[in-house]
DNA sequence: CCATGTCAGATTGCATACGATTTAGACGTG
DNA sequence: CACGTCTAAATCGTATGCAATCTGACATGG
């Protein structure tokens, strides 16, 4: 899979270029323009962004950081390719913390923010109309985006950038084991979730919360399948 | 203040020679042989660890990604310096966090794991006893890698990820606002979630571990005294 | 005496150069 | 035809040089 054509970067970035490119690679591989496995040269990215190596690889670093990329010495990065194992340990993970992040959302949501996961959710429904991989992209993304909203209101960055990490995990592990096209079945539990926000019942929005997890996660085919064996098998011990 | 001597890098690292490094500062400022604060100038850097700035920028940048140092443009990299407001973060962040790494830890907890966990209490107490300022590094140090063990032990690599950030942090927030001289107060009372854990009695030990938590953060001084007003202020909008 | 403008030194941001390592393909041999 | 070896290209890891930017000191004017 290769990259397209030169990509222009937001312009308002006369710095943190690295920062920069950093996300326009995280959001291509969260709404899987670019596949897991897919190898990113230092070169290659430099070029396309028009940077030299010494960004481009600055950028591959935060993104190996995340997990979002995989780096192996002297052969370079690649977008991660997670086990079934991962997987479970991110929605292990998004379990524990999400149904915090709703409870800390509950407190501190104001009726202008409420207004805004409103319009988020439109989004989601009016591209779940549309048809085309485009669509279908933003989608998933708009989806994504919804729980990091709740992060974002939560008021406390650390979890929010836990959440980041996390949300884009889920993605990838999407890509890779989802069993039906999309989880798009998620919309409405994102409704019913804000309208118990609304209603300042945290109970019933964690509990929803954690079920929608579960919803997403029962959507995967975590049989290790996808190792073609051998090589996988070999990586793991 | 100022790093002392050269450092040599254990060993056993002839590859990741950043990792190494990372490591290494990240230890200090745990420990707190780093103050908040301190400047962390690339050159610098390099010269201790022998080796060219590049490296120690990449360092760097991954220190300044888990939160543990702050960089500024053009001006470099220096030992964050947590806001009563982050310091608030972390430790709500903790409390989401870590009574679910100890349900977790406690089906997947071995007798050999729990005969680990008994022994790094027995140091913990040794330290303790123990005079100095190298013996209250070491106590600190120690404090936390009870909880970086039980992240072990949970399985799930993500959240130890997530809790060596935390931990690490919590040194850090320690470090500017712990009222007593040390939260050592904390030993009975890991000693206490050990118990529970061994008597599987998961309950127990979430509770035990919230309240250990609350107790640290109880002994924090957080009323924002320390920003000389102006500096701050106008950080925050 | 304090405020403001200017300049030198220091430090970072970035690009590039070079050696080291890996990978792929050619080639020869059993 | 299969397999092992060797060479060459590609790619990474690291060091270093140069331009841009910041800091602090000093000079100048109010």
């Amino acid at each position: 899979m290769n990259i397209s054509e030169k990509i222009i970067l937001p312009e308002a970035a006369p710095e943190d270029r690295s920062g920069a490119i950093r996300e326009a690679i995280r959001n291509a591989i969260i709404d899987r323009r670019l596949a897991p496995g897919t190898k990113l040269s230092e070169a290659e990215v430099g070029a396309l962004f028009d940077v030299s190596r010494t960004v481009a690889r600055a950028a591959l670093q935060m993104l190996a950081f995340e997990g979002l990329v995989k780096t192996e010495r002297n052969r370079g990065a690649f977008v991660s390719h997670p086990s079934p194992d991962e997987a479970r340990q991110v929605f292990a993970s998004r379990r524990l913390i999400e149904p915090g992040v709703v409870a800390e959302a509950l407190d501190r949501m104001t009726p202008a923010e409420i207004e805004g996961f409103r319009r988020q959710l439109d989004e989601e429904a009016r591209h779940m109309s549309e048809r085309g991989p485009a669509a279908r992209r933003a989608e998933i993304k708009a989806s994504g985006d919804f729980h990091l909203m709740l992060a974002s209101v939560s008021g406390n960055a650390i979890l929010q950038k836990f959440m980041e990490e996390l949300v884009a995990r889920s993605s990838l592990v999407i890509a890779l084991y989802g069993r039906s096209g999309i989880s798009s079945c998620g919309h409405s539990e994102h409704s019913a979730i804000l309208d118990a926000l609304e209603n300042k019942d945290g109970e019933r929005a964690a509990a929803l919360m954690i079920h929608h997890i579960d919803h997403i996660e029962a959507d995967l085919d975590l049989q290790l399948k996808q190792g073609s064996g051998l090589k996988d098998a070999l990586s793991l011990p």
